[in-house]
Formats: structure tokens, C-alpha cells, sequence
DNA sequence: TTTTGTGGTATCCAATCGGTTACCGGAGAT
DNA sequence: ATCTCCGGTAACCGATTGGATACCACAAAA
């Protein structure tokens, strides 16, 4: 004799979410940390590229393009010679710091737990 | 003439990150939508199948081990006919679940203008 | 004259990733 | 006897991804 399976129906699934539509954003690889990088104000390309050692001058300039195409952030040239390149963040942008700062406290919580 | 290129070293970098430590848990496809979904409770495979329309059960069942073997999720048995698994988020995963809303609450923010 | 700094692009490549399909055992229901 | 339900796994496959390398223009500095 064995327990008979709960119905499937048991508890309603919670609302329809739009976390895909904003993991849209987050989801490529180091965006996350270009937006960190640019949350305490504008940064340069070079900049960014210090900040994030790992990352290659392709991925970061996909990353900065597909997020300026996004309405993340915004790209200005400097008249300057050479010319540099300021990345700064929307007000689109900023709103994802909250998001951002979340996720930084889950993995400070993280690291204490090793 | 042209202006100068201010010092790459104007301002500091902000602080080490620890995003990558969390995205790493989740970076993976679908990974936001079932802690989401187990949010508010246990939950079955089949259920979180049915939660996530278009996930396959390869990869709700590779989600749902790497969460396991991560601390996120507990996996239980239940002895059933046939057999059922219920899945639970930890003390650990419970702790995901501000950066989830965070990043739910941006998404809600970006419906909203579309 | 040569080197340096800047912000990229082009090309190639291996690895990974996720979707698709087929298939499984075992008990209960029909 | 057969079908259904549940929670998967195995094998295959094409697409995407991101890394590595080489290269560019242009002006100023050495």
C-alpha cells in the first residue's frame, strides 16, 4: 500500500513574472558588473576594461552596445585626442542598481559563509 | 589643438565584487524563474514544468540539481505511486529571494513603459 | 622617427548551452 | 491486459557564446 499523489492543482502558481524580461538585460556575461562599474558615475572604456580584468575589448563592446541599445546606458565621444569614449548610466539604468546592490549583498552573504 | 585625456587613474574603482559569486548561481537559463516559483513554497517537478511552460524537463532537471548540489534547494522523495519529488528552497535560497524581487520589480518597471 | 595611448573591429575557433526526441520502471486505475 | 502518471535520463544536434589574436587610425609625446 502507498500514498496517493496530491493533485497537481494544489496551490496556484504565483502571478505571471517579468523576470525574464529584465534578466533580458542582466543575463549576458559581465553585464552585471558593467552596470556596477558605472553605478558610482561615468566611465571610460579603458576604465572599464581595468575594472572587469577578465573580460575582452569584443565582449565589453558588445556588452556596451547591446545596453546603449537597451536604453541602459548612454555613449558620448570626448574631443579629445586620442578620443575617449564616457559611458554613463540612464535614468533606466540607475533603476537596476537596486537590483544590482541585491544581488552584490547575496554574494557578500556568500563569501562569509566559505 | 585638442583637449587632453584626463588621467585614467581620476577615480578609484569601486569596491571588490561579489556579483559574480552570485550570478554564478543565477546565471543559468530559467534559473531566476524556479527559485521563483518555489518562492512561496515546496514544489513538484511536474508543477515547476507547468509554472515555466517552455522549460524542458533536461533543463528543470539540470537547474534543479545544480541548485541542489549549490545549497539552494533541498530534493525530497515523497513515497507516493508513483513516485514524487517535492523541492524546497533552503535557509540559503530564502536568501535569494530580495535580488529576485528586485530584479522582478525592474521588469515591472519596464512593462510599465512599453 | 618611433613609440604610446585610445577605442575599438575582423576573423577564427572551441566549448558550452539548451532544445528535441525517444525511452525507462513501477504501481494504480480501467 | 493495457493505459496512465510521474520524474526523470540518454543521445544527438545546431546555435550561440565568449575567448584569443591580429589589426586599425590618428595625434601627441619622446
Amino acid at each position: 500500500m502507498s500514498l496517493r499523489l496530491r493533485k497537481n492543482k494544489a496551490s496556484p502558481p504565483p502571478p505571471v513574472c517579468p523576470l525574464t524580461e529584465c534578466m533580458a538585460i542582466l543575463g549576458g556575461a559581465w553585464t552585471p558588473n558593467v552596470i556596477w562599474y558605472l553605478s558610482e558615475g561615468p566611465r571610460r572604456f579603458g576604465e572599464l576594461r581595468h575594472d572587469i580584468p577578465r573580460i575582452s575589448a569584443k565582449v565589453l563592446s558588445a556588452r556596451l552596445r547591446e545596453l546603449e541599445g537597451q536604453g541602459v546606458i548612454t555613449r558620448r565621444v570626448m574631443p579629445t585626442s586620442p578620443p575617449s569614449v564616457e559611458y554613463t548610466l540612464t535614468e533606466l539604468g540607475r533603476e537596476l542598481i537596486p537590483a544590482i546592490n541585491a544581488i552584490v549583498g547575496v554574494g557578500l552573504k556568500l563569501k562569509k559563509k566559505r
